[in-house]
RNA sequence: GUGGCUGUAGUUCAGUUGGUAGAGCACAGGAUUGUGGCUCCUGGCGUCGUGGGUUCAAGUCCCAUCAGCCACCCCA
């Protein structure tokens, strides 16, 4: 079959046969920040487009080459969010959230888009879950973000994933660092992978990230960005780890893991899995302590970070964990003959009226027809209709698993049923 | 944006040195006319992703394009 019209590359349906699953999964989410005291913010799918330029940096990929970006009919310039965090620090300057306490909580979820090509893990539009803490410069409020996204983790059953934690300085130490590498590697430019000559002036941070070999072996005689971490963003970031392991989180230090988004300060993290392929992270955060202030607001720290439903449903798939099925009882109405037929609306409106679920198949006619269906349904119980009981007002209850029938008289349907349907 | 592999019925795939297409599963109907799950029987005229080209003739060769997958890049 030739298809006239296709869904855009890099996009997908969720099909009714999943959509529960992403259900679930999302109020899962929803339930652990209701346990954090996290409330739900919803804000726009697109924004100004330099709302997006300027918190997550010009220079960054993101921005470079992967926004959807449009003018609507006044010429307006606006994007397609391609993260939440942008969003999200706008809207708390723009409503003042930060007005009834000093520290404001709220998590989010839904679509954002970038521009990549597609592959394992990355599509165009893609599904994410993040939360956003502002106010507090506490090192424990690190830790506290970190382990709400160990938990939600945890709890769905995920196993082979992993913490890793840096620290990316302060905007005071921060420089020094990349100068410093800078220094370190522009002797050996010319040995470099070219991507790496390139990093060498756009994000020298990113020097460290390579996976051409000979670059690896530079990076790892590279300096550390934790030997230039000022006082303190040093002691914040021991505190940091103190507190995860007094929750029993465990971490490694990787001084290399350097985040794409330019906001961040001090606190970088990644939960990371082998599971996946390339495309390995299944959430990244930290801290923004500038970007409210940045963005027009008042200075506010901030912490956050973000991740992939998609990845999380990938790997929940490769490691075969589920939701359990709902237990509800099903119903199949099966009705022989054109008078049992015209009886359908007024039983079915009757057991829906007593929160009764039930299925049938007006296209089949034959018995047999609808039995198979109804067996194909895994349906628990079905109704029989037909001549006979139309005269002597009754059903036949049949229960499917046993194949045992019974009669009952068509007045007391809804009291059989129930206690049936419920238990 | 770069590279590799792939694109045939609803689906998973087969299709030999180019001669206008099949199989499993699924689906539908049936096996003494009001009963499912097992078994058996029957049912496929699909612009072979799309558009060009080579050829007497292309699913099969060539080019382009689109899409998918994987990787680079980047990240969720």
């Amino acid at each position: 079959m030739s298809l006239k019209y296709k869904i855009p590359r890099g996009t997908y349906d969720i099909l009714p046969e999943d959509s529960q699953f992403w259900y679930k999964l999302m109020n899962k989410f929803r339930e652990l920040c209701r346990l954090y005291n996290y409330h739900e913010i919803v804000t726009p799918i697109f924004e100004q487009a330099d709302l997006f330029e300027r918190s997550v940096g010009d220079s960054s990929d993101i921005v470079e080459k992967e926004m959807y970006k449009f003018q609507d009919k006044k010429g307006r310039v606006f994007a397609l969010r391609p993260e939440g965090t942008a969003s999200v620090v706008r809207s708390f300057i723009e409503n003042n959230l930060g007005r009834q306490s000093s520290i404001t909580r709220v998590y989010y979820s839904g679509p954002m888009f970038r521009y990549d090509r597609p592959q394992k893990g990355r599509f165009r539009q893609f599904y994410q879950y993040g939360v956003e803490h502002f106010g507090s410069e506490d090192p424990f409020v690190d830790a506290e973000v970190i382990s709400l996204a160990n938990m939600f983790l945890t709890k769905l059953g995920l196993k082979n994933f992993r913490l890793e934690l840096n620290s990316l300085g302060c905007r005071d130490c921060s420089p020094l660092y990349d100068q410093a590498l800078v220094n370190y590697y522009s002797s050996l430019k010319t040995d470099l992978c070219p991507d790496c000559q390139q990093r060498l002036t756009k994000n020298p941070k990113r020097l460290l990230d390579c996976k051409v070999d000979s670059c690896r072996n530079y990076a790892r005689e590279a300096p550390s960005i934790l030997d230039y971490l000022d006082e303190n963003c040093r002691r914040d970031f021991e505190l940091v780890q103190k507190y995860l392991t007094d929750q029993g989180i465990e971490f490694i230090v990787n001084p290399r893991i350097v985040r794409g988004l330019d906001y961040y300060v001090k606190t970088a993290f990644e939960f990371t899995t082998d599971a996946l392929g390339s495309q390995n992270t299944l959430c990244g955060g930290g801290r923004y302590d500038g970007l409210v202030e940045d963005l027009g607001g008042d200075k506010t720290p901030g912490i956050g970070f973000a991740g992939g439903f998609e990845r999380l449903i990938e790997i929940m798939k490769i490691e075969n964990i589920g939701f359990n099925e709902s237990s509800e009882k099903s119903i199949y109405l099966v009705l022989l003959g054109d008078q049992a037929r015209a009886q359908a609306a007024g039983i079915l409106h009757e057991l829906r009226t007593n929160g009764i679920k039930v299925d049938f198949d007006i296209t089949k006619t034959s018995i047999k027809a609808q039995m198979k269906s109804a067996d194909k349904a895994m349906t628990n119980y079905s109704l029989i209709i037909g001549d006979e009981e139309l005269a002597r007002k009754t059903v036949i209850l049949k229960d499917m698993s046993t194949g045992e029938q019974q009669i009952i008289q068509k007045k007391e349907l809804v009291s059989t049923l129930i206690p049936l349907v419920q238990q």
